[in-house]
DNA sequence: GATTTTAATGTAATATTATAACATTACATT
DNA sequence: AATGTAATGTTATAATATTACATTAAAATC
């Protein structure tokens, strides 16, 4: 099967964007566990917040939103969350903004490229063969070695570009 | 003339970095000439402290660094120093870590890419053809417009590699 | 099923990074 | 010298993130 190089699309103001959500965390919960993982209420909650549109999600504003259930949680509950979502591949954070967008395949952590929309706000995800590629034939060319990689694109998408 | 493609390549530990500053300084002073910018005191030891070495420097570091002759100075200070050398193309934000470099070929502005060794600190910039266009390439198959670029690969360098 | 161990979360304090708003000073122009 | 503009100073505070330690919940072992 040939690997999928747009992990996540932009989407438009106007679809169905339960879908999304509810299918990221179906996905999540499974990823879970099949790698023995808890995804906790709270771990949950916060994919949840993430997932709630196509834009970068900043940690504070997550903090806000816990309100209710998590009453008002503390600055380590949220960071923690993330940093477990980070680390199983759920989220991403968008290093340029300080904020986290939900993975457009949840659960594949290899490295990605973001395309953002500075006017709309959405976030599309590539994991292109062709960026990688030469990147990779790049740094091999001055002996680098490349750990980890932050490539993000910031402009405007076809549709608020199109008008 | 051909352009060149690496802006900055690995130095090294002991190479002679007196030159590479005083040559960033000197170049930064005749491209503020000619475009009628001021190169004032502060931002001149501010963009000496951001060369100090080829790692990035966080602004609170500068801040401290200040010192002497402007004795404390506030943050301020320094992050609009900081902007008008951005804007110049004097240095460049590392926003994976919140920390600036000098820029690699003084003046220049265009989207750069930065190899940053994990072990010995060392920042390398490319302005890499062949990086620009696939991205340029791909964004354009999705009718994105780029204005803006981070692409910034952590790793090691040749010389911290091979031991 | 009680006990022990480990993982997750809560909590308080604080560190780090960055900006807003307004006052003052220095420089350039007339 | 008077005026306008750019740069810097100053105070306060916003926004982002972590440390350290206490508590609770869950899993593993007995």
């Amino acid at each position: 099967m040939e690997r999928k190089q747009i992990l996540a699309p932009f989407k438009g103001a106007n679809h169905a964007h339960a879908h999304c959500l509810k299918s990221a965390l179906t996905k999540a919960e499974l990823v879970c566990q099949s790698r023995g993982l808890r995804l906790t209420q709270l771990r949950r909650r916060v994919l949840e917040l993430v997932w709630g549109s196509h834009e970068p999600v900043k940690a504070y504003d997550i903090l806000e939103d816990l309100g209710t259930k998590h009453k008002r949680a503390a600055p380590p509950t949220v960071y923690r969350a993330l940093e477990f979502l980070q680390e199983e591949g759920f989220v991403h954070k968008i290093e340029s903004m300080n904020a986290y967008v939900g993975c457009g395949e949840p659960g594949h952590s290899s490295a990605s490229q973001f395309l953002i929309c500075q006017q709309c706000g959405e976030v599309a995800e590539l994991d292109d063969d062709e960026i990688l590629g030469i990147i990779a034939k790049k740094a091999k060319s001055l002996g680098f070695h490349i750990d980890n990689q932050t490539v993000e694109l910031k402009g405007l998408c076809n549709a608020c570009r199109t008008g």
